[in-house]
DNA sequence: GCAAATTAATGATTTATTCAAG
DNA sequence: CTTGAATAAATCATTAATTTGC
């Protein structure tokens, strides 16, 4: 079943590339194409039109989205490790107490409010943490569609060419490594921002 | 002098609009195109192209260049408006407390560590600290209406790809964390990213 | 007055976020 | 859930205002 095929039964609202197409635009990805320009773009789209219906505006949005989503995925991925390393820290220092009330038996109870190790208390919590953190909540609903098309590609006119650089394996560079002193790390404090990133904000004025 | 009226003299890169072509844009902006669509874009540019070189992009921009900054505006504005609001309640707050502590004239100086009114305090202080500014990321928006799609890609021009290294980390405070102490009113609880520039409208500028 | 130097505005791009079809 | 499409936010870069020293 081929449903980027259909033709002219239904008059789908959006593009839906082929098989071919999307394959084609990955192992470009892959080769270093991060933002194509306009020509870039139409030679793309012709190319790829043998495969099936596809417009500039197609392969530039494709481009768009499949660059941010790789840096999202990144990105979260790199908080994931940051959390577990976290939380891992926090087991050991608390297993530490643990042990360390252990030893000096019925001493200080006053050591810690914590009288068991910790990971009895994160029972099958940590799981939960981590995916808790860095949910998207899509929304399906399903009104009607008529959306308004325009040109896009007509809009596509310069010059110029010039490769851009590869890029690659920058865009991680997301808030201070944050020196993990024993505990304490990960400001995230609470619940406060739920979104994935990182606003790496560096004002950096650039004098002529 | 109109200094936006040359033509072909010098090669300007980028759109400079003459005076017409402002108040014109304005006056549509106001009278609630917020989003012209492409059809509208096109109309609106050939119609301003009576004033001077004007392309549909530049239309483009100039809408959404104008909606963003509005909402900015608007957005400080209300920044500004609570931050005063929160000043005046520590000043009455602190007002409240060294009368109480004249009252019983020297008899608790365990009441606060505050001893002279507030506002001897915060001599000349109170406009600093509403310029610095915080700016957070409301919702609030309003697209009501049917102005849909404005399209008028990208990819117009394309520079050097210069990707910037800004990139660094080590802030040693990612997180201003700034808990008010005194009261605690004016509760931000959103995020907080203290940047921006508190561009004043007016021509105060303060000779130091 | 008048340029060099700063600063503010704003046009143009890029990136992040959101919406909704499939 | 995935992802094409669209919008908003952030950023870059150039031009206009303006301050400033002469």
């Amino acid at each position: 079943m081929s449903p980027a095929a259909t033709s002219a039964s239904s008059p789908s609202s959006r593009w839906c590339p082929t098989r071919e197409q999307v394959m084609i635009l990955e192992e470009m990805y892959r080769g270093g194409i991060k933002t194509p320009n306009a020509s870039q773009i139409q030679h793309i789209a012709s190319h790829l039109s043998l495969y099936g219906r596809i417009e500039g505006k197609n392969v530039f949005y494709w481009f768009q989205n499949h660059k941010a989503r790789d840096r999202q995925k990144l990105r979260r991925k790199l908080l994931m490790h940051q959390h577990n390393l976290y939380l891992q820290n926090q087991l050991m220092y608390h297993q530490k107490l643990y042990d360390h009330n252990q030893q000096n038996n019925h001493q200080g109870p006053l050591l810690h409010h914590l009288d068991s190790p910790l990971h009895q208390l994160y029972q099958g919590r940590v799981e939960d943490a981590s995916t808790q953190l860095f949910s998207y909540t899509w929304k399906a609903d399903l009104p009607e569609s008529s959306y308004n098309m325009a040109d896009l590609t007509n809009r596509f006119r310069d010059r110029d060419a010039m490769m851009k650089k590869a890029m690659d394996a920058d865009p991680t560079s997301p808030c201070p490594d944050r020196t993990l002193k024993t505990l304490e790390l990960f400001p995230i404090t609470t619940t406060i921002s739920l979104k994935d990133q990182c606003t790496s904000s560096t004002k950096v004025r650039n004098p002529s």
